[in-house]
DNA sequence: CCTGACGATGACAGTGACTGACATCAACAA
DNA sequence: TTGTTGATGTCAGTCACTGTCATCGTCAGG
């Protein structure tokens, strides 16, 4: 054990999210944060590389389990299905915190700052698919596609599943919007 | 006339460039930026909201020119082909200013806080997309996916065309682009 | 038991992005 | 002639983020 409490980490985590909820992200200084977690703001900026990370710890732990699922996927799978377990994969992550998930939408929402910042993990996530695909065989403009379409199908089924109270499951959504978009095609 | 050299807003955009083009853009402070323009720092955030709004002055022609392109597009075209029409209005204006955009395009692409910004511009395409084909009759959620697809159909084809000296038309790589997708569902 | 390397933190000064408030001054209208 | 307007300058202030050095439990080796 350390000299101070354990999981400083967590609880700067904990108070990010409290407070940006209460207050708002703007409204809310990195030293509130850390001074709200008991340690103060150096600490907070040698765990998150700046504000808006405080939130989006688990995106690479999502990335990776996605990409996981895609490389073990049948080889004989398109890799558009291919990419969809993937997302489906990630979803089953967001499903185990649906509570913790829900509302932190609600802040990133709430944020432009943070939207901005989603999109970007969304953007990382996008470019970790299209090499899991081509590392399966796909062309790289295919696997671009098909990443593209995948992550777009993960977006739009995590709105419905968010707004949905009574979700069924993230898999569900996932097949259901998949479905929506290939008959557009 | 004004007291003062006309155009500061044009002047601080080219001055941008320049610099983050010489210097980088973590290297290059708002302050130079404004100087190089012959105007002061104030002045600099009273035309652009932050430092990285400066290289993103034509996004909002952008939006607007594709979801005109998108309203007058024949009502009987499906969602996904009137937002592909969109798109294809679009290039034609990247193409009347091809070296700037190839320019403009390197430095973002080598500056993960402007891609981050380029995301947000492109999240904000789509959501203008989507609203235009719901003015069309389209329902919620298929409107939201022609236009997340149309959106990446855009992307994709932009990196080709950038990436291709001799590029055949943006409207060329957009169609290229959009069957390539198509064959993959 | 002593000791030195290690790792996480605190303390503190400094830079740069951005904002609010007020002053200035050419152009233009009454 | 005068009052208004709009774009700018000036300046002080907050906050995000960084570099540097000191501190002090822990743990391995002697």
């Amino acid at each position: 054990m350390g000299r101070w409490e354990p999981d400083a980490r967590g609880r700067m985590i904990k108070a990010a999210l409290d407070l940006f909820a209460e207050r708002g992200f703007e409204q809310t200084t990195a030293g509130d944060i850390a001074e709200s977690a008991g340690v103060t703001e150096r600490t907070f900026f040698r765990h998150f590389a700046d504000k808006r990370e405080v939130l989006f710890d688990g995106s690479a732990t999502l990335e990776r389990t996605a990409c996981e699922a895609i490389r073990s996927a049948p080889a004989g799978l398109p890799p558009l299905d291919a990419a969809l377990a993937g997302m489906a994969a990630g979803g089953d992550l967001l499903q185990e915190r649906r509570e913790h998930a829900v509302r932190r939408s609600l802040i990133v929402a709430a944020t432009p700052a943070l939207k901005e910042r989603e999109l970007l993990k969304l953007a990382s996530m996008t470019e970790a698919t299209t090499e899991a695909l081509r590392e399966r065989g796909a062309p790289q403009r295919d696997a671009a596609l098909a990443a593209h379409s995948a992550v777009t199908v993960f977006s739009v089924a995590f709105v419905h599943w968010v707004s949905t109270p009574d979700a069924p499951g993230f898999a569900a959504c996932v097949a259901e919007t998949a479905a929506a978009l290939r008959a557009l095609m």
